[in-house]
DNA sequence: TCTGGGGTCCTAGGACCC
DNA sequence: TCTGGGGTCCTAGGACCC
């Protein structure tokens, strides 16, 4: 074992469950297994499309992101299940406990994958011998198949993952990158897409091989920082580290829905944003956060999507704020023409008691020209009620009328509050 | 009957300030 | 009189992943 893994070397594990979503149905309800089963989103509406798939499914050409009436037409005795993902969160939540049993260096990267550094794992055997107590563990206790990839670092622990489903163990070595990786057409590596395996064809390069030993200079010049990078990563680089904190600071929240049906009417539209904003407030206070920026995404008949977004001055997560925000950049935004979709998405989130600390510190603040700007609307609603912002808005010369003068922030505040949160 | 919904990271231009 | 250079913030879009 030592030889075959430097002293310093790190020993990095890929976990990635096979066909997650179906293989939870499956468990869920046996009787479901060896058939032809797929998971996919708004089944009784047209605009349905696989999200994932038995093996028995992929037999018949079935594959992700397939619109559902096409993969029907593949196999007609597919059976379709629309996501339960209260489910799946709790089988995740219970693969990643066993995870945990080995060591607590484990990185969630999404529902169904993770990253395990097990370079200090020692009381449990060969890295091998981990990986197949994982699997067996996770089988045993959730009924649930993975592979697992076994390498010196994350790219090539994915990567590895990747290459025996289901309930595959691979392990890749630095030195096995040559001959395993080398082949492959470039877009076969994770964080190459579409696009970047067109270009790279424009500058003669096809396969990883030839990625490795591209001409850094030029990558850069065509792709930025990325071209660096996986250039770096074909040849088997990669020194990011196995983050157990990543989980916790997510960057922004986000619901979004295509429409039964195109839509052109205003107020119908208002209303998909209300229904968006309340699910995306219930997610912020459910992470005891708030949104600095809230964002609306508009995709049109002709899927052309466009983003606006408008910073606050004050965070929030009140459903009626995060509506009012997206109905205004809604109106300034909107053309007219009919819409496919809708989302709302809060960016720049605070933590719920740091937003409350600043208002604690601006508390104190009576210069009305320093605009104590940290408070904010949902602060006002739990200290004054639920009907401060309108009325503070409607009683027009005379923000405080409902206020009460006892109150310790000033007319200037709430208007400049007001105005900050409001137009444009 | 084409093509969901949840995210992350990077780039680039303009405003603004010193 | 005819105009620099750097840094940060905000916004929009694109690429990628599951």
């Amino acid at each position: 074992m030592k030889e075959m893994y430097p002293k310093n070397g790190r020993v990095i594990l890929h976990v990635d469950m096979n066909s997650f979503y179906a293989s939870v149905e499956m468990a869920y309800d046996p009787t479901l297994k060896g058939k032809p089963l797929a998971i996919a989103g708004n089944v009784e509406e047209r605009r349905g499309i696989i999200v994932t798939c038995s093996y028995e499914a992929r037999k018949f050409g079935v594959k992700t992101t397939m619109p559902l009436w096409e993969a029907k037409k593949l196999c007609p005795q597919l059976i379709v299940k629309s996501p339960n993902f209260d489910r799946y969160r709790s089988a995740s939540m219970g693969m990643f406990e066993i995870l945990r049993q080995f060591t607590e260096q484990v990185e969630p990267v999404s529902i169904d994958e993770g990253y395990v550094d097990i370079s200090e794992c020692h009381e449990f055997g060969s890295p091998i011998e981990i990986a197949k107590s994982i699997q067996k563990r996770i089988m045993a206790t959730l009924d649930l198949p993975c592979s697992i990839g076994i390498a010196p670092n994350k790219f090539l622990a994915k990567m590895a993952s990747d290459m025996k489903k289901p309930m595959g163990i691979t392990i890749l070595r630095k030195r096995d990158v040559p001959i395993v990786l080398w082949p492959l057409n470039t877009n076969e590596m994770h964080g190459i897409g579409k696009k970047t395996a067109e270009k790279l064809t424009t500058i003669g390069i096809n396969t990883i091989g030839e990625l490795a030993r591209g001409n850094e200079i030029q990558l850069k010049a065509l792709l930025g920082i990325n071209g660096t990078r996986i250039k770096e990563r074909a040849n088997g680089i990669d020194n990011r580290l196995v983050d157990p904190e990543s989980v916790t600071d997510f960057k922004s929240i986000g619901n979004s829905t295509t429409l039964p049906k195109d839509a052109t009417n205003q107020q119908e539209l208002f209303r998909v944003l209300e229904s968006l904003a309340e699910t995306v407030s219930v997610r912020l206070k459910r992470k005891n956060v708030l949104a600095s920026t809230i964002g609306i995404t508009i995709r049109f008949k002709d899927r052309k999507t466009i983003t606006r977004s408008k910073k606050l001055a004050n965070p929030i997560n009140h459903k009626d704020d995060i509506t009012m925000v997206a109905k205004q950049l809604l109106l300034k935004n909107w053309n007219g023409d009919a819409v496919r979709l809708l989302g709302i998405t809060g960016y720049d989130l605070v933590e719920h008691d740091l937003a409350y600390k600043q208002l604690d510190l601006f508390s104190y603040e009576k210069d009305a020209k320093k605009e104590p700007l940290l408070k904010t609307l949902s602060t006002l609603r739990e200290k004054y009620g639920e009907n401060i912002i309108e009325n503070a808005g409607t009683h027009k010369g005379d923000p405080d009328h409902n206020v009460g003068t006892e109150t310790s922030f000033n007319k200037d505040f709430l208007r400049s509050f007001m105005n900050s949160n409001k137009e444009e």
